[in-house]
DNA sequence: CATGAATGAGCATTCATTCAT
DNA sequence: AATGAATGAATGCTCATTCAT
């Protein structure tokens, strides 16, 4: 007779799974469209079509909301492009397919990307360091570190050349996030998919 | 006895002039200090020891404000490299001194490069557009468009190779970017000459 | 099978009754941890481990479960008290027990005495009367009545000599009542003995 | 031309004085009228028909409302009881005088001595202690230390019998606060002319 | 009987701005 | 030129309460 039901603590914690996301997405849209200074709580309420209490009830903080969004767009930015990068087997295939799929995840999910910006050059820790300086510090930037990775690897293979991997992938990285800064609406000068061909040549000219 | 004071109006103008000065110091200090988030009119007052009804009177606008200092913060920038570029004589040589004295700017003015990032990630336009993302667009960043113009001189030249000047261009401005970010404090595992001549071998490759 | 179990209303109203009780001992430790100002329901299921709304529905309203809390109280400290009395015979021996016993609750349920403190200096009634206004208009005081009944008693029977009872009852519950306020941890200058000790040596002369 | 104008400094704190005045008017007021529980800033300001906002600009903090409003009842109670105690000579019309003054002044300002209440009950210091638990080991209840010294003089001169003076301090201050608790209103059966008379009697045959 | 989900009302506080002086 | 005084709006957050399950 109940056999279709699923037990009340998992049908419970599933529909707040679900609250949550619904505040998260809400929160990247109203991230996207007014940016980190603007959004409040009531205003990412708004946008989900719920009160501001319920946001309280479901995260224990704002900045409680903000690290789970950041971790969040993290994971399925990193999830993205690692996946694509470990179906390739040489240093220098994987390195295109980085750049690739790094430029084309920012095409794919424009407003992840936009969410993801604001929160990092705005949002700061409990001790007031932007999280933007913490990039490098922490070993929690996976993207960044499988880019050292295919660097360290290519040049351990020989397949690449001498060069500082620091600076390398600073300046690759670089340039992916230039892109994704200057071109966020479709009117630019350069299409994704002509600068993701012309920075891989580039690079592969670098790195030779 | 007054013979050499000047005339009432300038006399005023040069005050309200040190007065913008006075504020304008004071808003770079605090947005180096708590970011732009935390910062408030009545911060800036604080630290420039006035009350906050003097910002308003000598700005228009909280926005007028950020507007004046964010121009002030990107000449004082561009004045420093473009002197520096414009003291050499071929492409490349212009192009590693564009590299070099980008990077030495940041060290020599910190709170100045903090000060300009915080604003630049963090203000909109009246038209709620990030100015992060106005880069391109406008022709107002000199920078960008003078590191255009060596990469476009070098081609001419014959003295670069054959390159994507936009991507070019955006790479090189990544890999400077990337280091102010990530290395604000010095406990940076690469020094900035370090940085600034691995930087320029990279690009020497990349370019030839 | 079901043989021992009592009928299921007396069985729901037994487990009701005891978790009125729960509740109400928990709202008693978070009054005297907190203050009746920090004091919420939220804050009481905490203490007792069970969701807010189940408060919600065994009592009525905050108020209500205030109110009952109130009176667990006074009954519980009336009843140490007028047992203790009521087995002496004259007023002095009467009026003896009587502040031994008010001051040795204090020190046997310090708990239960900070709660009643904060609701009775707290809670007000539905039209706004503070509880510690109500004490002498309603005969709801029964300890305030024995105390009145001995020293009428006393003088009557001529143990006591002449005095007006209303003050002299006021001044031996104010006597009381202060220390219950000023020495609430064990770090007083006059020990519960010696204090009580002292106040009935006092109390004997003023009678006298 | 100037010369009745106050210098602007003078005028402008004599303003910002006389608004935290009114602001202190009104708090005493709301808190006699609806109790420190349901005294809010907005319900204050509503009082003194002011912003919010406005209060925040005067004091710091609630808290710094609450505790600089403390200081002012408690000056003036200890003012007016105590000059009147200083203009008797021995330490017996002195007790008496106290304890009449004392019970006069509940009659004279009794909103101010509900306000007083209110704070002490229910106010805690920022460590979490609230204040009526202070009263004693602080030696800033200016009221319960003249008390002590008139008893301890009494002692001395041979005008007082033997009893413990904290015990007896404490059972005067008490019969005091008895009746300000209990006769807020002049509903009382017993006048605070008759409740005076009495307590001194009482007291003058305790401390005999 | 018990809970998680949800809300509207209220809180203290900060903000950018205006205005009289 | 400069300030103190003042405000309305907005912020993050907690609360008592309701309701479907």
């Amino acid at each position: 007779m109940n056999e279709n039901k699923p037990p009340v603590e998992e049908n419970q914690s599933f529909i707040a799974e679900a609250r949550r996301e619904q505040i998260i997405k809400a929160a990247i849209k109203t991230l996207d469209e007014i940016g980190y200074v603007k959004t409040s709580l009531s205003k990412i309420a708004k946008t989900a079509g719920i009160s501001t209490a319920l946001i309280s009830y479901h995260f224990s903080d704002k900045s409680d909301l903000m690290n789970q969004l950041l971790m969040k767009l993290i994971e399925s930015s990193s999830t993205y492009i690692l996946t694509r990068v470990q179906m390739e087997s040489t240093p220098r295939e994987k390195l295109h397919v980085f750049i690739e799929s790094s430029l084309a995840y920012q095409g794919t999910y424009p407003s992840h990307n936009a969410a993801l910006l604001e929160i990092i050059f705005n949002a700061r820790t409990p001790e007031n360091i932007p999280y933007y300086k913490l990039n490098d510090e922490e070993e929690d930037d996976v993207i960044l570190h499988e880019l050292r990775e295919i660097l360290r690897e290519g040049q351990e293979k020989g397949e690449f050349g001498a060069f500082n991997i620091h600076v390398m992938a600073n300046m690759i990285q670089g340039a992916i996030g230039e892109y994704m800064m200057v071109h966020p609406n479709h009117t630019q000068k350069v299409d994704l998919e002509t600068y993701s061909n012309e920075l891989i040549k580039i690079v592969q000219k670098a790195t030779g």
